[in-house]
DNA sequence: AGCTTATTTGAGTGATCACTCAAGTGTGAT
DNA sequence: ATCACACTTGAGTGATCACTCAAATAAGCT
């Protein structure tokens, strides 16, 4: 038969990781990987060597990405404490096929796997713990920038904004009706701004330490 | 071969509640089943017709155990902020294989399900309402004893608890360390209860109002 | 052009899946 | 005691699972 040419490791991952995104791990088979990868059990096998080792590196695809988009987002944002309510704002506006209204891929793997899966369990953890510490840095930075009262303890808003955002994308999963999916975001959104000191303040906390 | 002693609907579907928490639906196979049941698979598939719908029983045991035990709790309780806001200091202080340690069946039934278990979401989808229907009625009750002001929505509130309470379940299934768990079960339950107006004001608008 | 190596294929492996059904056994009625 | 019916069993069904490997083909080197 005629060979295929060689697969693209990224195209493939990304593949990987949008079905076991959407499948989960255990209801994903290898023929489904077939199809989506467009690549047959031997290559599969050559170049990931397990399903499992395949959603690992799904996994880290995953984490990576949206490390990498926060970190862009803390870069760009004048406001980084608006930028995390916007976050929140736009899973309730995306549609029901955008990344956004599914939940975290890390949450949903927790969920999903069994006590049989530790290492994906492991690796998940681990993900989740980094992504918060990214956004403990975000409320670092907004508290750098005067955004935040100097009492403003980084560590526990970022526990709590973290556990907040995945609520938002599980409750924009589960479909409850749009009307209340932008009533909750926007409830959640303002109670991230309603942290920032006010803008007279933070001015002149600003130039008393400049 | 010695027949066993007819199998107990009840025990059965707490066997297979536990067991579809713990593992999910499609990583849960008849073999698992057989076990935690006691029960060979002719006679599951003849007291139950099948994987699906014996999920879908275990499903609605769930909701109504949930639903009773809040409604026993609107009963009971004095307050009824206060039992909301100690539900979520609760899922705090469990340990590891408390049920309020695992995240709540019917978000996890939903974040694991695929598209070609459409059924099984329908039913999750709607226990999801009838649940936040109950936190309601429990927003609704504090309103009337004059916790809340008489502008509250309890719609709004109670699909915000919702949504955290979940969140908070899940964070404790994420097994993050316990006091960050502590801290952010503490802080949604002090939101909870910063709904309230004071006392004083709540006594005096119950007089003016007999 | 020929050869070696790398990569892909896809039929097939052994195991497990959800589910079936003929046979065996317990129960209740007569 | 006997019989009919209800209930359980567990080997077996057809399908699917994750994964393998001998064979085929493409690529690169000489």
């Amino acid at each position: 038969m005629k060979r295929a040419r060689p697969y693209d490791r990224e195209a493939a991952l990304d593949a990987a990781l949008n079905l076991f995104w959407t499948r989960g791990y255990h209801a994903t088979s290898l023929k489904d990987l077939e199809a989506a990868l467009d690549m047959k059990p031997g290559s599969i096998y050559a170049a990931f060597s397990s399903k499992e080792a395949l959603y690992l590196a799904a996994l880290e695809r995953y984490f990576r990405q949206n490390r990498d988009s926060l970190r862009t987002i803390g870069e760009e944002a004048g406001s980084p404490l608006k930028a995390l309510a916007d976050l929140m704002r736009n899973v309730a506006r995306c549609s029901n096929d955008d990344p956004n209204c599914r939940p975290c891929m890390l949450i949903k793997t927790l969920v999903d796997v069994t006590t049989d899966d530790d290492e994906i369990a492991r690796y998940s953890r681990q993900y989740l713990d980094e992504m918060r510490g990214e956004f403990v840095s975000l409320f670092e930075l907004a508290k750098s920038k005067g955004e935040l009262p100097p009492d403003a303890d980084p560590v526990r808003l970022a526990r709590r904004y973290q556990s907040e955002l995945s609520a938002l994308k599980i409750e924009a999963h589960c479909a409850i009706d749009r009307e209340g999916l932008f009533a909750l975001a926007e409830d959640l959104a303002q109670q991230v701004e309603q942290l920032r000191v006010s803008p007279g303040k933070a001015k002149k906390r600003a130039k008393r330490s400049s």
